[in-house]
DNA sequence: GACATTATGGACCAATCATTCCAGAATGCA
DNA sequence: TGCATTCTGGAATGATTGGTCCATAATGTC
């Protein structure tokens, strides 16, 4: 009946997260988008719309991927030694180069902050989205439901202060420390 | 001799500042700077070199004059009453907005951290510097070198953290309360 | 092989960007 | 008053931006 499509959406989606992830909104050119989509201008236009439309899709996406990630890699770690790992895994380096990023959301926060607040606040909201997937296991370490609150939040501070120094280039042991050193005052403080 | 200067340079440094800290390098343009500064283009060029270097200079006073504060503004308090507040001045919008700009060296560090790493690492060093500052202030409140050193680590992290969390436009109660509860697990942690 | 559908390449657009340049207005000093 | 100096306003720069358009090429279905 019709010709089906020849290039991979979601593929070249992803390529596309991945440039708005590294380089933000604005320092990302429709010429960069075209090269690393591997797709015409036109498709382009005619696949998502606009510049705009797209990075909307990707922060979405973005936020969909980690609370996913957040929820089925876990196995059957302890709720806090997982949470950390994760931490830990974002300020590594290795084995990709996605601990350099830092977090889209936290990226896009601060870029769109008093330049499209539209975009800022909806980065926003999917933070807030994560800091729920912290309350839920620290309660589930045993936390009661006023202490998970509060520690929740103090997590997310925790994670946005995490993705800014991972994006500082310093030396190894200066990105893992603090996070080592911010678990064990969580630790004492559950009750 | 000579027509002395009819615009104060400093002042429209501090304007120029403002604006960067506000919307960052890439969203402010070269009209935005020329009405916040009221200067005209020619002087602009003149005076300045060009936008880059601007920026560059604004980083630089900002963070000069952050330490600064650091320094003289403390009074007799005690260092981490001190510190906590200063923090939690960061948080509040009053009595001026700028609580709600976080910190130009974080917002830069974050921005320019794909797109020029000179800029970047600019920024990164001057929060380095910051983070001196308060681990002198730690020893001072009778943490042990090691601890402070630790704790200082960890201060920059809750300031990256904090720095994020007050872009957010969040109800006053949330963005106050991660900063009392980190405070009271570092209090905590100190020996 | 013909048709419908989809992707492509590239010309084209208007807007904006940072930057350069210059003629002229303003002002302090002699 | 005149000169030297400083700032100004605006025109012009070329590069780049995101976005539109259309004729053509490619490919699956009938």
């Amino acid at each position: 009946m019709s010709r089906p499509p020849e290039f991979d959406r979601s593929k070249a989606l992803s390529q596309a997260l991945t440039l708005f992830w590294r380089k933000g909104y604005q320092a990302t050119s429709l010429a960069d988008l075209l090269t690393a989509m591997q797709i015409s201008r036109s498709s382009f236009y005619a696949t998502f719309g606009d510049k705009r439309s797209l990075f909307i899709e990707c922060l979405d996406q973005f936020s969909t991927r980690i609370r996913s990630m957040l929820k089925t890699a876990r196995g059957d770690m302890a709720p806090l030694d997982f949470l950390q790992r994760f931490f830990e895994g974002s300020v590594t380096g290795r084995p990709n180069p996605r601990g350099q990023w830092g977090c889209m959301l936290v990226n896009t926060v601060l870029e769109m902050a008093d330049v499209d607040s539209e975009l800022a606040s909806r980065a926003s909201e999917h933070l807030s989205a994560m800091q729920d997937v912290f309350e839920s296991y620290l309660l589930e370490a045993g936390a009661d439901p006023a202490c998970a609150k509060e520690l929740a939040a103090m997590l997310t501070l925790v994670n946005e202060g995490i993705r800014v120094s991972s994006r500082r280039r310093l030396p190894d042991e200066q990105r893992r420390q603090p996070v080592a050193t911010a678990f064990r005052l969580i630790r004492n403080a559950i009750t």
